[in-house]
This record gives C-alpha cells, structure tokens and sequence, in this order.
RNA sequence: GCCGGGGUGGUGGAAUGGUAUACACAGGGGACUUAAAAUCCCUGCUCGCAAGGGCGUGAGAGUUCGAGUCUCUCCCCCGGCACCA
C-alpha cells in the first residue's frame, strides 16, 4: 500500500497544470466570464505570511467553485511593489528599492506558486515596473485634464520619520500608518484629487453595492455626511464677516461666542497682535496627539474681535482655538449652552453662556437653565425671541429659512471627507508627470512622453526638507517645457502607493495591450470585477480612492460602470494565540515551513476551517494535524477501495444532503462548514462504503480545498480527465428524504424519548405510539396530555399543564 | 463618547424558535499490538450500581408548549471612528 505523501503529489500536479497552463482563460472568446479578484500583496523581503495565503485561498476556492459552476473564472495576481512599504525596507537593510523589490518577487512568485490556485501568470502587474506606472501616470493626468488633480497649499499630515506629507486616511490615531511615528501639521504645497466632489456619490452608490455590511458602515462614517446651516455674522467695526458652520441652529438665539480654527483667513489679519501669532504658531506646531492629549484642557485666545449674532442682535467676542477645526464647515463654529465642548471653553475664559432648549422635565430644566446640566439633545425653545415655544426640529427649519430670507446664511452640507493627498517627498514611486515652466507655468507631460522614469540614484532616502530626493538629481529635474521649448523643472514628488493601487485590476486583462491602460472590449467584457476578496483594513482607504478613480474614468467616458467591484467580502484575521502576528512580538506563522511539512492542501483546508471567512481565527499547530488524518483516511480509503455489492441508501441520502449543504456554504463563504459537512460525510464511509460514485462525489466537493490530493484520487480511482474539469454536482431533492426520521418526543418543553418513525407520520399515530412508552407513560398519570404540539416529522412536544 | 462585531465544553468552533455542543484539537478511558506508532470506539458537569434524574450557551427579567436564537435591562471582550460644531 502506498502512502500519501504530499510532496510528490503537488510538486507533480504543480508541474503539469503549469506546463499545460491549465489555468489559462482565453480573455477574448470566454462566454462567461467571471472576474475573481483578491487584494494583491505587497511584497515584503519576509515573503508570503500566513495572512496572505488565508486571504489568497479563500478567494481561489471561490474562484474554483465559480469555475465549476461553469464560468471562465479570470483570477490574476500582481505585485503592489511601489510605495514606503517597500522602500523603508530597502533603507533598513541598505539595498536599493529595485534590486529589493526583483528579489523579493522573485520569492513571493515561487511561494505563490505552492498554492495551487488558478492564477493566470500570464496576466500579471508589477506596479514598479514602467510599462505599469506609465499608466499610472496617464491616470493623474487624466485627472488633472478633467480638473479633479490640483496643487494647493493647504495645513497636511507630516511623518518626521518616513519624512513625507500622507493622506487623511493614512493617519490612524495621530500616527502614521506605516510607521506608528506621530505626525505632525504642516503648511505646504501639493497635490490632491478632488475625491470630495465624489462624496455624495460615493455614499449614494453604497446603498446598491453588495459589499460587507462592516466595510461599509466604515465608508458611510468615513465620508461623515452632515447637513447643517451656514451662518454669516458681521464684525464689529470691520468690513469682515465670519461664516460660521452648524448642524444645531435651533440653539443660535443663545450664541453668545464665535470660535475661529487658527487656519481661518480671518486670523491672518491679526497675525500684528502678538499673543495671535503665538498662540497660532504653538497650535500649529503641536502634533494630533498633543492636541487631543490637551482636548480636556481647551486652549483659545479672544482675537479682540466682535461679531454681531443676526438672530438675537447681540454683540458677541471672537475666539480663536484649535478645537475649531480648519477642514471641516466653514472652519469657525458659534458657541452656546448646548454643546459639551462649548460649555468647557466659556468656563475656563469666563465667556457668558444662555441656555435656550428645555425638555419639559421639570427637575431637569431648572438645572438646564441654572447651567448645573449641559443639554445637548433636542427640546423646545425658550429665551429666542419669536422662535420661542418651537420644538428643535421645527427651529432648525424656521431659523434657516429667516436667515435665508435676511441674507444672513442657507443650507450646507458638509463632510468629513477630505480631498486626497497624493504628493509623496519620497523615491519608490512613479513621478508625477508635471512640468513647471517659467513662462507657461504648471504644464501636464504630454502622453506620448509617457512614462517618465523614475532615474536611477544612489542616494534614494527621504530628505527631510520638504522635497522628494528627486529634487537633487539635476537631470531629472532639468527639462524643457512641452508648450514653449524653453528650459523648464519637472515636479519632484511621487504619487501615494494607493494610487498604483487604486486601478491595477484595470489592467490585469489587458496587459498584452501596450498602447493604452485598458482595451475598451476587452474591459468591457471582462469589468467590473465579480466578486472581490480582501481586508476590511482597506475599507476607508484602497476601497474609497479605487470607488473614486473608477467613478471619474466613467465621468470621463473611458468605461461605462462606476463601481469596480459589485461584490466585496472582506475576510478576518488570522492571529496567533488570540493576538496580531508581527514580527516584534516573534509569533508570525512562516508557511513555508507548513508547506514542507503538511502540504499546500493541508493548510489550504486547515486554514479555511478554523472559523468562518469573514471572521478569521486562531492558529493552532495542534489543530492543523486533524486535516492530516482526515486526508491520510481519504487516501487509504482510495488505496483499500472496493466497490460494495449493494449501495447504502443511507451513504446516498447522505451524499445528496453533503452536495447540498457544501455548496450552499460555497456560496456563503462559510467554508468550516463546508469542511466539516465533508468530513462528515466521509466518516460515513466507516459504516457503509461508498460506490466509486459516492467517493466522487466526496472527491469533487473537495476539489477547491485540496485541488492536488483531489486530483490525484481522481486518478487512482480510475477516472478519466481531471477532477478539477468536472461541473458541480447537484442533488436530487427526493434523495433528501428519509426513510426513518428520529422524532423527537417531549414532555412540556424537555427531550424524553426519540422514536425512529417514517417521516410521514400523523400527529395522532405518534401521540398514540409515544403514549404508549414507558418513559412518556409515566408523565400522563391521567393518559392524556392537555396540550399537543407536533411538528411533522421532527418534534412532537406533549404538555400536561 | 459614537458606530460595528462578539460572549456557547479544557480549545477552535456548529446549531431555518424545535435533540445545545455538529466537525475538529487536547486530555482521559477502552480495542488492536509482544510493545510503540498509526488506526478504530467511548468521553459536558453532577447524583446514581443501573434504569433514570438534575444542572448547563456572560448576568438578570420577559414572550413562548418550547429560547443560544426573539424583547428589555445590565456586565465584559474585540475592531473602527473621534474636539466633525
């Protein structure tokens, strides 16, 4: 007899699906094509993780039951090889990005490999190579033509340890994403998409997307919609006025302050007074953190400014304080009696404050009013002139449509959302194709220069001043205008890795196509993607700005859709002893070693049945062996198979109950139950050993988990063809059916007996039959129940209350 | 603080309002073996020789013939966002 020995076994199937491209898709002819996507890896010098391979496999199986079910299932893979990530490495360990980055896919392909997907190696990107950034770099111009890419000054997050400028969302508690280094607020040029004119939309089109619910709650909070009014206080003795932002202007009646962010233009005309420009130099210097470690302690300064509240006419003091913040509303906010954040700013400066909105309660009022209680909720109006006895709601509606009337201010909607940075003062990226001329100013590359390569330097670190190390190679700098010929720079800064990412499955299906990022026929079939796979992590960053590149190229008239991917299942996590693998804390599973020692097929099914997909699990080298003996029963079954004279209706029913419950559990993601049902059914085979068709059945169920052990019994058993060619089997709803049903028997709510009776039995023959039991004689003193609930062919309930 | 997701054996986890703990892992017991490995069988706690009871899904209440599942109150854990006016 021989064993299962995994080595041999996927090395040899491995070999033969690659030489005979088993897994190729013919792009052009497909008739039904089906785009399976998962999130491409970065690919780190630490080569695959175990996170990797979970997430990579628990798209592939999708991606083979879709192929079994008769789709031409596209499943590339590509390498998201630009960006900090893998240049801080390089730094780290003194190698040059390149050089890094070709050695570590080097590796990452041949681990990729040992999986046993259907990857199409045939369509593959690099997004550091130039024949992909060069389509990056079209992408921004594209952007810029249709006026969603612009350079503006504007206060930015700083990294002082990756020493660049990062986007909103790459910003996670005050820290830096990649890092974990504190960033800090500066003022500086650069460039950002014009994602927020895509906000409304973006929230809209989640209504209709079938993506994770979780991923987007995420998204719905991230874009922050708020809708509010505007209101435009006159300054005193001054020919400013301060527009202030609200979502509560029921309570304007009692604005008895107005708070300035110290970005806002206003307080640039005071920078003459001295404690101003201090105050707004230390709050601008402070980092997020700092400013949130104070948030308990508000800091502010009165501008010497007043301001004249429309509503109540009264003449009120002008702060300026960075709780006010720039990039939101209007950047300046009133004050008043029902707000948290308010009430502590008046205490601590000694600024008035008047309650305007009881509840009716009146305990609680009268502390309202005493200011004993901050009443942030809605009520009704009191202390507001006409307004008063309104509730909030109808005041919000009233007040807003006085100011409208007077000109004093009107509706705004306004977002948390921000435009998204791209400059990057760093190397591994693609340039951003712009040219500045002294004469014709900012001027796009034209597209037939494209790309503009990133040149080689020796020295690639991050400078610190401001400017991307490419600012110090003359050669790149130095250039001609495109407009006018004369001598002209060229832009220094990279683009954020987000957008090399935010449209590589663009170009998966039309890699052969050099002349143009993606054939129109080719997306067109082909596009938007299927189904997609990946980390939620991404929710607020990846999946928003790939959300927006896609909405602008269908604005633009490049595709006909304007949501990449119609299906998003985010998968969870695969911790170690209930924590996060990471290298600090010397826990992250290498599956190369499980490779050797198990096989792909082994962690391939282990991984997939520790928990549910989307839910992730706990990794256990324990629990990985109960997958291998599963397997080795598989195998030995094979090897002592002998088809019995007589098939068991019950491994029959069995099976058609397996073919149903795997493939409803395919289509849920819900592949630990899937496995078990397997199993199960398997054990089965203990008992009553299965026809050649009832082992293939097993076999092909088992297919997208274990595609090399599969294949591989397929053989032995005798069959022609592969496993792997075969359509899904479907069951025979009468095959369901039991012959003998267990029916539950219970007295007042609590098992007592289980009767084998046939599954059409009628209440009456079976209270006659589980009366007629000892065990359920003895609660019926009387004989008989006064209550009867029975459900066919399962339960039968008999109360005696 | 706000928004999500959870709390079930020693462990990972199963359960359209209908046998709680499927399927595995670990531990314990048994079978096979000269022995070990491998394999197969039994194994929630508790009272009982047994038959048969009782107790068990974070806590408490409720609805129901019947609640892990539905409703309310509370506690705890994980993830995300957060001075957003």
């Amino acid at each position: 007899m021989e064993r299962y020995d995994h080595q041999k076994i996927e090395a040899k199937w491995a070999k033969i699906w690659e030489k005979n491209k088993t897994w190729k898709v013919d792009l052009a002819k497909a008739k039904k094509p089906y785009y399976n996507l998962m999130m491409f890896p970065y690919p780190s010098a630490e080569g695959l993780h175990v996170g990797n391979v979970y997430a990579f496999v628990g798209s592939d199986i999708h991606g083979r039951f879709a192929r079994m079910q008769g789709n031409d299932v596209f499943e590339p893979m590509g390498f998201d090889s630009f960006g900090i990530h893998s240049e801080n490495f390089a730094i780290k360990q003194g190698t040059h990005p390149k050089e890094q980055t070709t050695k570590n896919i080097t590796h990452f392909t041949k681990q990729l490999k040992q999986l046993g997907s259907l990857f199409d190696w045939e369509h593959s990107v690099t997004t550091s190579e130039p024949e992909y950034y060069k389509w990056t770099q079209w992408l921004f111009l594209q952007l810029y033509k249709a006026g969603l890419a612009h350079k503006k000054e504007a206060p930015v997050e700083w990294c002082p340890s990756c020493k660049t400028v990062l986007a909103n969302e790459q910003v996670i508690e005050g820290k830096c994403e990649r890092c974990s280094t504190e960033v800090i607020q500066k003022e500086l040029e650069q460039w950002f998409f014009k994602i927020t004119k895509y906000a409304d939309r973006l929230l809209k089109n989640l209504e209709w997307i079938d993506w994770s619910e979780k991923t987007k709650i995420a998204q719905r909070n991230w874009i922050g919609r708020s809708e509010g009014t505007t209101i435009k206080f006159k300054v005193v003795d001054s020919k400013y006025e301060v527009e202030v932002f609200t979502t509560r202007v029921d309570t304007l009646y009692g604005a008895t302050f107005i708070v300035l962010a110290p970005e806002h233009p206003i307080v640039d005309s005071l920078k003459n007074v001295k404690e101003v420009q201090e105050y707004v130099e230390r709050a601008k210097q402070k980092t997020e953190l700092e400013r949130k470690a104070e948030g308990k302690e508000k800091t502010g300064i009165f501008s010497g400014l007043y301001a004249i509240n429309p509503l109540s006419e009264e003449k009120i003091p002008v702060w300026i304080a960075d709780y006010a913040l720039i990039g939101y509303g209007t950047g300046a906010l009133f004050g008043d009696a029902h707000d948290e954040r308010d009430v502590e700013f008046a205490r601590k400066y000694s600024i008035p404050l008047k309650p305007t909105i009881i509840t009716g309660d009146k305990e609680k009022d009268e502390k309202i009013l005493k200011l004993k209680e901050c009443f942030i909720g809605y009520g009704t109006l009191v202390n507001s002139g006409s307004f008063t006895g309104l509730s909030s709601k109808e005041a919000i509606i009233k007040v807003r449509e006085w100011l409208i009337k007077k000109g004093r201010g009107g509706g705004k909607v306004t977002y948390h959302l921000r435009d998204w940075l791209i400059s990057r003062q760093r190397y591994w990226g693609p340039p951003i194709p712009i040219i500045y001329c002294v004469k014709c100013g900012t001027i796009p590359v034209p597209e037939k220069d494209l790309p503009v390569l990133l040149p080689d330097v020796e020295d690639f670190r991050p400078t610190g001043t401001g400017k991307s190390p490419l600012a110090s190679v003359t050669s790149f700098v130095e250039t001609t205008c495109p407009e006018c010929k004369g001598p002209a720079k060229r832009e220094t800064d990279v683009s954020d890795t987000f957008l090399d990412s935010a449209w590589y499955f663009f170009r998966y299906p039309s890699v052969e196509f050099e002349d143009e990022p993606f054939d129109k026929i080719r997306t067109k079939k082909w596009l938007p993607v299927d189904m997609y796979i990946g980390g939620h992590e991404h929710a607020v960053l990846h999946l928003l700005y790939t959300r927006f590149v896609t909405m602008a190229l269908k604005d633009m008239g490049h595709i006909e859709f304007e949501e990449p991917f119609l299906k998003f299942r985010a998968h969870g996590l695969i911790t170690k002893e209930g924590t996060k693998m990471s290298k600090s804390k010397g826990n992250v599973v290498n599956p190369d070693e499980y490779f050797k020692t198990h096989g792909a097929d082994t962690i391939r099914t282990y991984l997939m049945f520790i928990g549910p997909l989307a839910e992730g699990g706990d990794w256990s080298d324990k629990g990985i062996v109960g997958i291998s003996r599963f397997f080795n029963r598989l195998w030995n079954f094979q090897e002592n198979f002998k088809a019995p004279k007589q098939e068991s209706n019950e491994l029959e029913v069995a099976r058609n109950q397996t073919i149903k419950k795997v493939t409803e559990d395919l289509e849920g993601l819900r592949y630990n139950t899937a496995i078990a049902a397997l199993m199960e059914y398997s054990n089965g085979f203990l008992k009553n050993p299965p026809t050649k068709e009832q082992f293939n059945t097993l076999l092909i169920l088992l297919s997208p988990f274990a595609p090399h052990l599969t294949e591989e019994l397929w053989g032995k058993l005798g069959n022609k063809g592969s496993v792997h060619e075969q359509p899904w089997p479907t069951y025979d709803a009468k095959a369901l059916e039991e012959k003998i049903v267990r029916l539950v028997v219970q007295v007042n709510g609590r098992v007592r007996d289980i009767l084998e009776v046939s599954p059409g039995i009628k209440e009456k023959e079976a209270v006659a039959l589980a009366l007629k039991q000892e065990k359920i004689k003895k609660w019926f003193p009387t004989g008989k129940p006064k209550n009867i609930v029975f459900v066919k062919g399962k339960l039968l309930n008999l109360v005696s209350y």
